[in-house]
DNA sequence: GTTCAACTGTCAAGAATTTGACAATGCAAG
DNA sequence: CTTGCATTGTCAAATTCTTGACAGTTGAAC
């Protein structure tokens, strides 16, 4: 766990005390961590610490399609707005692989709040996902397709809301879920894919996409 | 100042601080209070509190297009994001009217989260806004245009980011600054106005929306 | 090694949106 | 009151995206 990148988002000290106010969990695939209109005392409900596994954020709407928020990677924290106005969950929170987790209850959160250290690190974190919020926002009222597969292939070879060490330069993740980040069909996405591909700025594979330039990508995306 | 929104997002005794630290300054109509890619430093910059006055966070790319992040309403605070993580700003600021302005500089708002009572505000604060923007990112990826139509409008009555008492029934902002912030043109955007209108939900004047059904909006956005 | 579900590529028809254009109206400045 | 600019409503053609369908491919489970 040392070497994760939870160094770069969190001090050491409060990492520490994290680790010792909080539970480590196993949690299997498929399985839920949390529900859209989980209040905030549900059990086995608090501020999450993703240490092995991939996680999915979500929402599912009346009609049954879902709209893909974030896949998080190892590394990253979340679940922590909840803890903080006192609201319910919005959005469900799907292990698409078998998880470790560390589960932070309410209470011990509340409690590390009280620390100006942590409460400047949570308010980092949140400057940095309202940022990245922010760009992927412009990028369905400005951008053209193109620009914002691009946008978005790199946001998650970033691993997603937190600041990571280093870029991840092959996505595994099905064409479909892409898709659904972005609002597009699959076959709209695939098509754009393949575009990019026979450009050389991507290699695509089953439930696979490879980063060939990161340049070409964001050359893209400032292009508009 | 007494009776302005403030209240619910900032303790008194923060806020008092704030005035004591920050600057009074006005700002005439047009001018901007920052831009895209201004340093932290930058003459004037600092994290600000809206007295009076109506502020608009844009973006402007190469092609000329604009985007419209947030049209900002008295009793709101912004421009923290730049302070927490040093990055420069990532969008322009533009009064639409003229402006009282709180300036606190960024020195003084460093000084500031080192209070643990502050930087639990300045958290609730950006929570507030994660959950806005995980919303208005799931409208793009996931609502129909008239959904997004009922959200946004629901989103500006609130006055924006922050929590505020009182819903405004009225907006003044012409179609066209609508249909940038959703990412449509002005055409599509006045045909689906006109259509709420027929029903009643909304009533249209020149540079003006009323709106007439809050229930029938939030209607709306719940059925996608 | 076989089987099966998940994933991908592609197509044609239909729907929604944009583009470009034009006329009518509201509001403010002189 | 008049002039001028900003704003709105509307239309047809062009474009983009979706819908629904089907076949081929991959990888994992048995």
């Amino acid at each position: 766990m040392e070497r994760n990148p939870w160094f770069t988002s969190m001090p050491r000290a409060q990492r520490e005390a994290l680790l010792g106010a909080g539970e480590l969990i196993h949690v299997r695939r498929g399985a839920m961590v949390f529900r859209q209109g989980d209040p905030i005392h549900a059990a086995g409900g608090g501020f999450y610490g993703l240490l092995a596994g991939t996680i999915k954020i979500s929402s599912l709407r009346q009609d049954g399609r879902e709209a893909i928020l974030a896949v998080l990677e190892p590394g990253n924290w979340f679940g922590e707005i909840t803890l903080i106005d006192g609201s319910p969950r919005t959005h469900d929170a799907t292990a698409l692989e078998a998880l470790d987790l560390l589960v932070v209850p309410p209470e011990a959160f509340a409690q590390q709040m009280r620390d100006v250290v942590f409460a400047n690190a949570i308010a980092a974190m949140l400057a940095a996902r309202v940022r990245m919020l922010y760009g992927l926002t412009e990028d369905a009222t400005l951008r053209s397709l193109r620009a914002r597969v691009a946008h978005r292939l790199l946001v998650l070879a970033r691993g997603d809301a937190t600041q990571s060490v280093q870029l991840r330069r092959t996505l595994m993740l099905p064409q479909e879920a892409l898709a659904m980040m972005l609002g597009v069909t699959r076959q709209t996405l695939s098509k754009e894919l393949n575009a990019l591909a026979d450009e050389g700025v991507l290699a695509l594979g089953y439930g696979r996409i490879e980063l060939r330039s990161l340049d070409a990508l964001q050359a893209l995306v400032s292009t508009g």
